[in-house]
DNA sequence: CTAAATGATCAGTCTGTCTAACTAATGTCA
DNA sequence: TGACATTAGTTAGACAGACTGATCATTTAG
C-alpha cells in the first residue's frame, strides 16, 4: 500500500540525484543521513545505520576519497575516528532535501495541497503509532 | 514521509517472512511479485523486475533449487522458459498476504480505522497521480 | 531459405554487505 | 598501579546480487 508511491518518488528521487552527483550512489545515503554537525564516530553511525562498522567504513572512506566527507581523530577518545562533512557534502544534501521538496511540491500539485497536508498527518501519526515496535 | 513508516513495516514483515521461510531473501520477492498465475516467461519477470536477464536467471534459479517454482519449456515457444509457482510458492505467497494484513491491522488498530481507510485511499489517489512519470 | 530478431545462458566484473581475526586505546578494579 | 576486559577501528576474505558482453538456439521475416 505504502510501497508503490514510495518506490515512485524514490526512484524520481534518486534519477535526478544520480544526474547532479554521479559519483554518490545509493548505498552513500544512509552515510548522509546519519552524519551529525559536529562529526559522528564511525561507530554511532554504524549503528544508526544498522550495518556493522566495516561496511559503514568502506562506505565512508568512499566519500571521503570524493571529498564529501572528512574523517579526523577523535579530541577525547584517541580509539575513535570521527566523521565530518565537507562543503561538498553539505551541498549534497541541501540538493537532496531541495529535490525532495520538489517531488512533494509536483506530487501536491496533482493530489490537491489539502489533499496531501491530511496525507502528511496521517503519515506521520501512522509512524509515531509503530515506533514502539522497532526494539530488536 | 513515506519512508519512515514504509521502511518500519517492512522490516516487520522481512522479519515474520525470514522466520517462517529462512531460505527465501528479499531479492527473491520481485520474482513471486511478478510471476504470473500461468506461469511467466524469463524475459516478461525480468522486464516487470526492471533488471537484466541475466539476474532474474539468477534468483529464479534459487526459487527453483529451493522448490518454490518449477521451470518448463514454454509450449509455443522452444526458446522460452516457462516459470510457474510450485504449492510451496503459492503458500509462500499467501503467508506473505497473510502477514502484510496482519499488520496492517495492527496499524488500523493503533490509528483508528476510519483513519487508516482514509490514509489507504489518499495513498492510491496518489499512485496513480505519479503514475504517469514512470515511463524511463 | 537465409538473415535478423528474440529468449536464454555462460563467463566475468563490481558493489555492498557480512564474519572472523586483529591492533590500539581506554577503562576498571584488586 | 598494573593487568585485564572493553571498545574503536582495520584488515582479510567470503558471498549475494546486480551488471555487461559474448554466445547459442529458436523463431520470424523478407
Amino acid at each position: 500500500m505504502l510501497r508503490s508511491p514510495y518506490r515512485r518518488l524514490q526512484k524520481q528521487l534518486y534519477r535526478e540525484m544520480e544526474r547532479r552527483f554521479p559519483d554518490i550512489r545509493r548505498a552513500h545515503s544512509v552515510v548522509f543521513r546519519h552524519v551529525a554537525e559536529g562529526g559522528s564516530r564511525l561507530t554511532d553511525l554504524a549503528e544508526q545505520a544498522e550495518m556493522t562498522k566495516q561496511s559503514m567504513a568502506y562506505l565512508v572512506g568512499h566519500l571521503a576519497a570524493a571529498g564529501y566527507v572528512k574523517t579526523g581523530k577523535h579530541p577525547d577518545d584517541g580509539r575513535a575516528v570521527l566523521v565530518k562533512l565537507t562543503a561538498k557534502g553539505r551541498t549534497f544534501i541541501a540538493a537532496a532535501l531541495e529535490a525532495s521538496a520538489d517531488l512533494e511540491k509536483e506530487a501536491a500539485m496533482r493530489v490537491g495541497g489539502e489533499k496531501m497536508t491530511q496525507l502528511r498527518h496521517l503519515l506521520v501519526e501512522l509512524d509515531g503509532a509503530l515506533e514502539a515496535d522497532d526494539l530488536a
